[in-house]
DNA sequence: CAATTTATTAATCACTGCTCAATTTATCTA
DNA sequence: TAGATAAATTGAGCAGTGATTAATAAATTG
């Protein structure tokens, strides 16, 4: 119940808009039983950004394995688009949302991150044919996972420089192939 | 002095570490008096964060221009790093914080952003020769500046996927040139 | 000197995350 | 069923936050 009601803030008012009290107040229950579900506002978030990233993971991977290889990638950066468009104040609290100093990351908030990463490197094997570049395979996906984030803050910010979202990961993962075919 | 002790705040304990009671106190005023000099903590941040891009494009923009066309690019990535690495703090306010819903970017800091992008495209003059790729190359500055500040963000993250802020830098820049060459 | 303008204060408001003794509700046992 | 134990829930309270504003103090005028 605690997570629906933030997640339904979140997607209406963006996590900025995101207190203990409102989330309490809208299940029917007051502040104190909050910290018996969750030890600190961070788990609270962190379990609502997994979600998103599972729904991220779930809407990316489907008939995905259908599609020819060459554009396996190209499918993964449109849907990515589309997703983060249906999703906006998710993806903003995914992106955005600063924990506390001294957290560290829970196992299955590090899961559903290593899941979106095994999605890409499944779309990106045949670059990387022999066992030894599985090396160079992983840093190219955390690269292009860095871009794809840092696409998202500059899109964002809606000062348009660079284009659209959609534009500006169609480029990327063009220059990406460019570089690696 | 208020912009003094802000910076001061934010390089000893971060961002999240600022209040407009702590910058007043430090300089020997009460928070009252913060509200004359600023319209609110936005504009501060804003303020502060512009200082810190100035420094980055005096940090990266120094002989450059003495170096060899190729490697221009390699060093201004290089340089990146190190002024990140050397002002962790500040660089992290100017990534991190967000500013309110209305929040209009300011033109003295659009300036410095702007000033950035005109060192970036300096150093890939030579890619694009002609000038109807001057959007061609307007786009891949915006495609390398989000990657930049994407890669910043899981670098930061500690969580060492994709390897050091360095390596990853050098991979972009290393990318980019594979695929415009 | 007196009037006016400017600078500064500190109380106040509505919030926030978080804690914890007290209370209520539910469950189990004799 | 009655009583004891356990679990769930409350809400006041704390120490903060950004922002406002009437009152006060200081500086600058004519």
């Amino acid at each position: 119940m605690a997570l629906d009601a933030a997640r339904e803030i979140v997607v209406q008012d963006g996590i900025q808009a995101l207190s203990g009290r409102k989330v309490t107040g809208r299940i029917g229950y007051t502040i104190g039983t909050l910290y018996q579900l969750f030890e600190d506002m961070d788990e609270l978030v962190e379990r609502l950004n997994a979600g998103t990233l599972a729904a991220l993971h779930a809407f990316c991977s489907e008939n995905l394995e259908t599609r020819n290889v060459a554009d396996q990638l190209k499918t993964l950066g449109l849907r990515f688009t589309q997703f983060v468009q249906a999703h906006p104040n998710e993806w903003d609290a995914v992106m955005t949302y600063r924990y506390k100093e001294d957290h560290v990351t829970s196992d299955f908030y590090a899961f559903e991150i290593q899941r979106l990463f095994g999605l890409m490197e499944q779309t990106t094997d045949h670059f990387y044919p022999d066992q030894q570049s599985k090396d160079e395979q992983a840093a190219d996906m955390a690269l292009l996972w860095s871009s794809l984030t840092g696409i998202w803050g500059v899109a964002s910010s809606e000062r348009q420089v660079g284009g659209t979202l959609e534009q500006m990961i169609e480029r990327l993962v063009k220059l990406y192939i460019d570089a690696r075919s």
